[in-house]
DNA sequence: CTGAAAGCGCTTACAG
DNA sequence: CTGAAAGCGCTTACAG
């Protein structure tokens, strides 16, 4: 009978299911981005564990980080049943995480958190303070006078987990506080960034937010002649598939943002069912990769 | 009255809707991939135009080209509801598009067709064919004798519209056709086929499958002590954000993904809604952007 | 433990 | 044109 069933191709129905019980096994994410690498690296994490529990997977954009856009993205994602992951990596996520209303299963994505986030709600995050401040203590380390700092948009208008991290690993060595160089998330920005730090011969040490940016500001090194690392030496962020292909290759702290999102699922499907396994309080452990671009200053510095 | 009934929050239930009336305004996209360029790209264009459309989006992820696995996925998609665009970049997403049951509203993202594929599913594509002749063509009008090829895993045992029309180029220029040189979709496959090409010295020009080989085959080049566009040009496809940045920048084609989800998603909504504005069959158009990673070949070759 | 009824929140086809 | 009833395909709480 069973296998008559299954030979006449009878499927569950999905939606009928979900009206009668009221729960769904469906997860949202709600993101401002899709494509860059930890956002997507994120993104990929979550698909993999949700696939593995069979839970249907869908993403909602945060275009805008203005309060009704938001509001509208976070109701489309509560209508469409399940639980949301929100990834708070910028203002218009960590709206978002603060919009979602109490009683829904939610789990967010977060930096660094000085104090619990979106009050007493679960979360994972990625040790972007430590990951930070391993970056600066290494560059420093080579002899640096200081480390300047290539900042990507914070979520908030708080100092951001990378920032503090940098800041502490300086203070730490006594070195002097430049200041950060606020840019945006691409290549781009950071080309323009790095050209703005190249004017000033003292520079002799870039901490980037990510390795995007860190590609830029090699350009722009390039473009003005200064040689990485013989003149000055470039870390990023992330370490993303293309960076130990760079010429030259790029010191980065790596992040596992994948199983960053499998945690991110484990925990709601804890939240939604007593049944599912239940995931301890998950954060990355960053790792420091050296590579080409870091180096000694030069030594008539 | 709905003022009222706004105040109060209350919100149409999507999942009764869906039951009642049989239709869910929701569109699954079926991928092997979400975090390379190309992929991610279209994934961000279709999520773009749903979301514009009110339209939910979910995701399924074809990890394995495994005909079972790919029917599962299949299946998934089929259950919740609504249309189903499938990415058939690979040998898992052209299966999963020749899985998908008659009669349920799909497109197709599909390389060049040769001829329409998966019977008359309405599809989209990037003319890759044109845009692998665009690159050929350039780089054997700067003077080289013949172009090698790296090529990124064809979604058919057929030759690959990129591979077709490189090979068409070179025809018509009656220049010699060397082996295409088999890889992956990342640096390091790019990196390993970058040092294999460096070991023969006639090799002055170097086509790349997509923008994230030719940034290894770039690296394999410097650490085989071949300069670049001096004694070896290479041209990448995609013209992914970082590729105007690398150093040296690189040739490439410039693909509209996002467009191209964008055009998927009108495509499918017009099946699924008479109401919806129909859209024509789109074609994004290849654009030749010439860099620094391009040159005439060396002088005494 | 098994089985028939009620109900999830809507839409739709039908009676008034 | 308006309004009450039936039904979408399940689950769940309840009677047997």
């Amino acid at each position: 009978m069973l296998a008559a069933i299954e030979e006449l191709g009878f499927r569950r129905n999905t939606t009928a299911l979900a009206l009668a019980s009221g729960r769904s096994r469906a997860v949202t994410v709600l993101t401002a981005n899709t494509t860059h690498y930890g956002y997507a690296s994120i993104l990929q994490g979550i698909e993999e564990a949700a696939r593995a529990a069979s839970y249907a997977v869908g993403i909602g954009v945060l275009e805008s980080a203005e309060d009704a856009a938001v509001a509208a993205e976070v109701q489309r994602a509560a209508d469409a049943g399940g639980g949301i992951v929100v990834i708070a990596y910028d203002p218009a996520g960590v709206r978002a995480l603060g919009a979602v209303p109490a009683g829904l299963p939610v789990v967010g994505v977060v930096e660094t958190p000085a104090s619990p986030p979106g009050g007493d709600r679960p979360w994972v995050w990625t040790d972007d303070r430590e990951a930070a401040y391993q970056a600066t203590s290494h560059l420093l380390s080579l002899g640096h006078e200081t480390v300047h700092y290539v900042a990507i948009p914070s979520s908030t208008r708080r100092t951001s987990a990378r920032t503090s991290g940098w800041r502490q690993a300086l203070k730490e060595a006594g070195a002097p506080e430049p200041r950060p160089v606020q840019s945006s998330w691409g290549p781009a920005g950071g080309h323009t960034a790095g050209l703005k730090l190249a004017r000033d011969e003292s520079v002799t040490a870039i901490l980037c937010g990510n390795d995007d940016l860190a590609l830029g500001v090699l350009r722009a090194l390039h473009e003005t002649g200064r040689s990485v690392p013989g003149e000055v030496s470039v870390a990023g962020f992330d370490d993303a598939p293309h960076s130990a292909f760079l010429t030259p290759s790029l010191t980065t702290v790596r992040l596992d943002f994948t199983g960053l999102g499998r945690s991110a699922f484990a925990l709601l499907h804890g939240v939604l069912e007593e049944s599912a396994p239940v995931a301890p309080h998950p954060v990355s452990v960053p790792e420091l990769v050296v590579r080409e671009s870091s180096g000694p200053p030069p030594s008539d510095a």
